[in-house]
RNA sequence: CGGGGAGUAGUUCAGAUGGCUAGAAUGCUGCUUUUGGGAAGCAGAGGUCGCAGGUUCAAGUCCUGUCUCCCCGACCA
């Protein structure tokens, strides 16, 4: 390709309101554009990174047995709502209807109608286990895009379905999955990338991993163990609790006073002069019928909402308003873990586990003067649910090794597996007949890889001030070649050099222009990023060299004409190993 | 939706207390001189000042409404 035909081409400034390397890099180099949030234009050099980063997957998808295939990107809303997937998702399920007023929905995923078309195939136990997987576009409402393609509200994923006669069967091809996510992270040459236990969320099911690339443009947390192999989104990490006042024994309950001023955290250690697991924390969320939620924790400790809702089990929470507190006679900074027992019926005490290894603890049952101490769990008071429901903070101790401690680290969801066992298929009366003649509902489960995203992260992960770094297996071109100088000669050589690394199945962006300077010219190339450089100018001509150079590295090396492209294909087949 | 910021040339921005023909840089077009890390000169093109109302002799600037975008939270690949 000549860069001077080339549409998108560098631009020289970009708003200060973008943020991310990834983001700026990609806009500033001519790879994407925005056309209103979260909907990106892919400019040829962009999607060329892109189908490279598909057939990169495809490849893998093939190894373990997938067989690629599409759905349409309009789904009957009645597909959605057997799931009650269209409740779950809410307004980030995007909809529109025909001129037949039939609804439907725009694939924000594809579990439902994957799931029906398996099983319209009338499959029996031969034709399982089954694997598909496609690249389709999809859409998502999300309620702030954001990072460039980071978080975005259209955006190519591979999906992937499974379908088996047994959980054993499922949990094979989850593995193959697992290794095949990992297989393609590394080619992808994304570091630090882990395999995290997550929750699923609106997709439904009950077990799920993440695949989590620590970094700090991510949106994303999970813990990860220092010593031993544990790994987990803060939403699902299990943590030990540490003993507050073990070597104490249970004092009798006591109110004292309290002056009212006195009502944060930081206001209560300095009072009483004690650490902040010492105390009593509450918090109210409120469910969609209307039940108020108060979770109970330590002071050390947050509350998370993710766990909470999967231990309350009524849906999605959210956080409970003034008027809420007031309801019941509260207010805030005065929520109290016991003893609204006229609201009884609309509430459901949790405790977290961390209030089972506490004792003597402070406060519970704060008023504007006074606040109990020496407060014991479930001596003093009792809860409805005791569960895991505190977010992992930094440094906790592991619960699995019990020895080393969780880390808290930021990070990019790139891909998500999820094992949703009966989830879909009894929803979707998806049945197979087994060898007993009888039919059986399916195992299944789904594997997901956000495309652009995985892109984006491969930049965040490899650029400098210059510019992208691209590993070579989804750069848009192997080779930059910047001509310098416009003489005959040079113009020739470039042009023959052009064809013959063409004809050798090297791609090539020739920077043709005649009209821009040589640091124009090298400033283009360091950020657009292609793996290697080759100069054709003046000065080689004159020694009967060109310069190679990759990019990541700081010295050229002359190499003589007729040697060229056997050069190029040397380095490239090394980048590409 | 809650909180913070912003919409003026292709791009990035400046335009205080309202005031004449709305500016710069960069990019773009033409010519000339250049050509190894974002060259120089000359000449040009390029704007419904997000949109709709309003106040005023006069609005980019003030008022009301509205839309859009960015950043921080809840949702996700």
């Amino acid at each position: 390709m000549k860069y001077s035909k080339l549409f998108g081409k560098t631009l020289r400034s970009v708003k200060k309101d973008i943020v991310l390397d990834s983001h700026r890099l990609l806009y500033q180099g001519g790879f994407i554009r925005e056309l209103s949030a979260g909907r990106y234009e892919f400019l040829p050099l962009g999607l060329r990174v892109q189908q490279k980063i598909i057939d990169l997957i495809d490849k893998e998808m093939e190894k373990i047995g997938s067989q690629r295939m599409s759905i349409p990107i309009l789904q009957p809303l009645k597909i959605w709502q057997k799931t009650n997937r269209d409740g779950v998702w809410g307004s980030s399920l995007m909809r529109l209807t025909d001129r037949n007023n039939t609804e439907f929905a725009l694939s924000a995923t594809g579990e439902g109608v994957v799931t029906e078309m398996v099983a319209r195939s009338n499959p029996t136990y031969k034709d399982l286990p089954v694997t598909l997987h496609q690249f389709i576009m999809k859409f998502r409402d999300e309620l702030r895009p954001r990072g460039g393609l980071i978080r975005v509200r259209e955006f190519i994923m591979k999906d992937a379905y499974s379908y088996h006669t047994t959980e054993e069967d499922l949990m094979e091809t989850y593995e193959d999955f697992h290794a095949a996510y990992t297989r393609i992270f590394d080619r992808l040459d994304l570091p630090d990338v882990y395999p995290v236990i997550a929750d699923s969320g609106a997709l439904g099911g009950a077990y799920s991993h993440e695949f989590q690339m620590i970094s700090d443009a991510g949106e994303d947390k999970f813990v990860k163990c220092d010593t031993c192999d544990y790994a987990a989104n803060v939403e699902k990490a299990v943590f030990e609790r540490e003993s507050v006042n073990e070597d104490q024994e249970l004092k009798e309950y006591e109110v004292v006073e309290l002056p009212a001023e006195v009502c944060t955290m930081k206001q209560l250690e300095e009072h009483y002069g004690l650490p902040p697991e010492n105390y009593i924390k509450n918090v109210m969320y409120k469910a969609g019928d209307g039940t108020l939620i108060i979770a109970t924790v330590t002071g050390n400790l947050d509350v998370n909402e993710v766990k909470l809702t999967n231990a309350v089990g009524k849906g999605p929470l959210e956080m409970a308003d003034d008027e809420d507190l007031n309801s019941i006679g509260s207010k805030h900074g005065y929520l109290h873990s016991w003893g609204y027992d006229e609201h009884k019926d609309r509430i459901i005490y949790v405790v977290d586990l961390s209030l089972k290894k506490a004792r003597n603890l402070y406060g519970g049952y704060k008023t504007d003067t006074t606040d109990p101490i020496n407060v014991n769990y479930p001596r003093d008071f009792q809860a409805d649910i005791e569960a895991d429901i505190a977010e992992s903070p930094e440094g906790a101790k592991c619960a699995q090794c019990k020895d080393g401690h969780l880390h808290i680290r930021k990070s990019i969801e790139l891909g998500h597996i999820f094992k949703y066992d009966h989830f879909y298929t009894k929803a979707h009366d998806a049945k197979f007949v087994d060898k007993d003649g009888k039919n059986k509902y399916m195992w299944s489960g789904a594997y997901g890889i956000g495309i652009g995203r995985a892109m984006a992260a491969s930049v965040e992960a490899h650029h400098d001030d210059a510019g992208i770094v691209w590993p070579a297996v989804i750069a848009p071109y192997h080779v930059h070649l910047v001509q310098l100088g416009d003489n005959a000669e040079i113009t020739e050589y470039a042009e023959s050099l052009y064809s013959k690394l063409r004809e050798a199945g090297v791609e090539v962006l020739w920077d043709d222009r005649t009209d821009v300077s040589a640091g124009v010219k090298f400033a283009d190339a360091d950020l657009i990023g292609n793996p290697i450089r080759v100069v054709v100018s003046a000065r080689g001509m004159d020694k009967g060299t060109v310069e190679v150079k990759k990019r990541g590295e700081q010295k050229s090396k002359d190499v003589k004409l007729d040697r060229a492209v056997e050069e190029v294909r040397k380095i490239l087949e090394e980048l590409l190993k």
